[in-house]
DNA sequence: CTCTATTTTTTCGAGCCTCGAAAAAATACT
DNA sequence: AGTATTTTTTCGAGGCTCGAAAAAATAGAG
């Protein structure tokens, strides 16, 4: 059950609050925050200068509106760099990277390493990634004493509480409680994120306009995910992360999909269904890693003629829109972003994904709902675990002892 | 964006909490709530007194247990059920009921009428809606000016602000702001909330343990709809009220619904599709309406021999059970309540439908989900109503003052 | 160059609220 | 009748936010 707030909540509360201010407005006056919080400029004022003591903002001069004003020019708040710095440790197929920002979230040193994920024993996957995170450690060019948090997303199933990986398409291995072993060996509290989620966060920061309130981020790649954000809140299922968009059943029985099931959206919209299809093989064929540069060649191919590239990426747009329209009938329809190698593919998509929408309850309003496309994934999950690790610093290290649920993790204050 | 919060607020948030712990927790002592909210004694004792002496709570003398201690008995604190009282308006096929409801949530008066939704003008549906509203007012017997709020509840898809009808399988009429219409009427603020919603509400109530904070209340009637609670929250779309589990897609281009498009899962598993089936009529005819008597009557010729009816049970349970499959990708598993007549087949539908789950994503863990039945809607949704009606006045009249969301209604505070 | 209007930010006292400790109240046990 | 025990209330302390007023910092006017 949810708790009585105390008295001393209030201060921590408010404080979180100014924090999340300056983190979405750039560089606001304390005016700016008042209004913007709804708090008086009284307790602005006393909230900020606490703030600044203790080192978490600095202030700025004058923005260049000042020049047109008449009275005192605002002081622009920002997040001071120095305040602290969090690590993103970002794992997908074949492919590890590190990168360390600062409190503003500005990237400040990075590693990138390819790796055979797929083949990859328990012990040396844990190992290579606790290993990059440790050179980052030793890097003598930076003052990484001051991490104060990790968060590491990988492309599969997580747990809610942003603990383990619990499946994951790139490795055989299940059930690696990453987020536990990076804080036993680093003594730094960590979490374990799913990418397409991470995606949903980083284009909330990236468009506040179009990714506000409610919409929807699909990977389309050699898997198909879902990251979904619904009044605001990220959506998470009840064990897991949730929104296994990929999963859904598009034909009960139907073609054999990378879960070892059949009929699932995926199987017809997964880069290896995708590849299937265009090649006329057997829907029962075992999917196949294709790369990048073969899909793209596909997408080249489907755009020239009207052969069985052109029907594949059909099929696939059938999918991906009786799921969306079923998607549709429980939350209503909400912007989508399509993002990876398919999503340069979208224009051959999107005609008979319309057109199966148009079949679905969510398709009373298919016209207006409207489609973007971001080809690379990598640097939105990135953004996104960068984002979710500065809003962890924000609100329990610099804003502590308001209730959590989480259990473990956020004792170290400054 | 969330705001500040106002040092005012606290007293106004603490005060809900008391009152929320009360109507939970049915006689708890002052000492209870101070530990099951969190909050000291002198703060429970503070509040408290101030809500006996607003009339808003009440001393009932200590409970049994007193008797086996040894110090000061505890003094239980209850719902004055004379504080207010709120009205349920239920609107579902061919009938309409209306009930009075004291603070402490007992039933004090209520009316029930059959009539004709199908084909009656928009103008007489509202007609007779206020005017079973009316004569409630106009009893003598009732102290009803008393009464602070209305909820409505209906078979059908509602806005997310729970203001209007948007659409409804009961009425060809579309669009009915029925919660604007019975403020204007009566100046009592009022709402519209969905029938499924409303059971999921009441489940949670009825059964706390089991329902609690994950699960889906699914009506298995002439439609099919569900309520769904994740997170302790009821969840809704992001315009209308949500959670059209029915029609979702179960198989694309397939078997005609009664909403006009095909192979929704209502179109094999809603009352008429199942009677479509037994009866080895095609999937294109036309829905029409089945009674319950003739329903349970094809649910017991099922039972005796194994023919089209019981192979019409099996599509239906094939139907729900891949539905459920899509829904649980999303949301992962949790406990299911089946309502209405057909739930009392759910022996029937059982077994394809376990069947069905396994063959989805979200049958990993197919046996540990459970199902519940209850085959009895129409209290379930009055209580539901009540609830939620009784919920509002904890809150925004009791405790008022906590910036909202909803824009209107909530204007007359005690 | 000085003065005034204007806007932002800080200061200060008032009013609440919650908390902890201690007191008061109410009962069972001896 | 006295003591132990548990619940509830009382009371002063400490914190927080707020509004009003003061202080600070600038542009424009004369």
């Amino acid at each position: 059950m949810s708790v009585g707030i105390r008295h001393d909540d209030l201060r921590r509360r408010n404080r979180a609050m100014v924090i999340s201010a300056v983190r979405r407005a750039g560089q606001p006056s304390r005016t700016e925050i008042a209004a913007t919080t709804g708090l008086s400029h009284s307790t602005i004022s006393a909230i900020s200068s606490d703030l600044i003591q203790e080192g978490i903002l600095t202030e700025s001069k004058p923005s260049e509106a000042a020049s047109l004003k008449r009275g005192r020019p605002q002081v622009g708040l920002g997040l001071n760099p120095e305040a602290t710095a969090v690590m993103t440790v970002v794992l997908s197929l074949n492919f590890l990277s590190v990168a360390v920002i600062d409190y503003a979230g500005q990237v400040i040193a990075e590693e990138q390493r390819r790796l055979d994920t797929l083949t990859m024993p328990r012990d040396e996957l844990i190992g290579e990634c606790t290993a990059i995170v440790r050179r980052r450690f030793e890097d003598p060019d930076l003052d990484v004493r001051s991490v104060a948090r990790i968060a590491m997303g990988i492309q599969g199933i997580t747990d809610t509480h942003a603990r383990a990986m619990l499946w994951s398409p790139i490795t055989p291995l299940t059930d690696i409680p990453f987020a536990d072993i990076l804080e036993a060996e680093f003594g730094i509290p960590a979490t374990m994120e799913n990418d397409c989620n991470m995606m949903a966060v980083a284009l909330q920061w990236r468009d506040p306009e179009r990714y506000r309130d409610d919409f929807i981020a699909i990977l389309l790649s050699h898997g198909i995910g879902m990251g979904l954000v619904l009044k605001g809140e990220l959506f998470t299922g009840t064990h897991s992360s949730g929104g296994e968009f990929g999963h859904m059943i598009h034909r009960p029985g139907g073609a054999l999909c990378r879960c070892g099931r059949r009929g699932c959206v995926e199987a017809y919209a997964g880069n290896y269904a995708i590849w299937r299809n265009a090649r006329m093989m057997s829907e029962d064929a075992e999917p196949t890693d294709v790369g990048d540069a073969d899909m793209r060649a596909l997408a080249a191919r489907a755009r020239e003629s009207d052969g069985p590239e052109r029907e594949a990426y059909r099929k696939a747009g059938e999918a991906l829109g009786f799921g969306l329209g079923s998607l549709f009938a429980l939350i209503d329809p909400a912007p989508v972003a399509m993002v990876g190698v398919s999503a340069a593919a979208f224009d051959l998509i999107e005609p008979a994904l319309r057109e199966a929408i148009a079949q679905t309850a969510g398709g009373q309003h298919s016209k207006s709902i409207s489609f973007d496309t971001e080809p690379n994934e990598l640097p939105l999950i990135r953004e996104g675990c960068a984002m979710r690790a500065l809003g962890f610093v924000d609100q329990e290290i610099f804003a502590p002892g308001v209730q959590q649920r989480t259990g473990s993790a956020g004792k170290n204050v400054a």
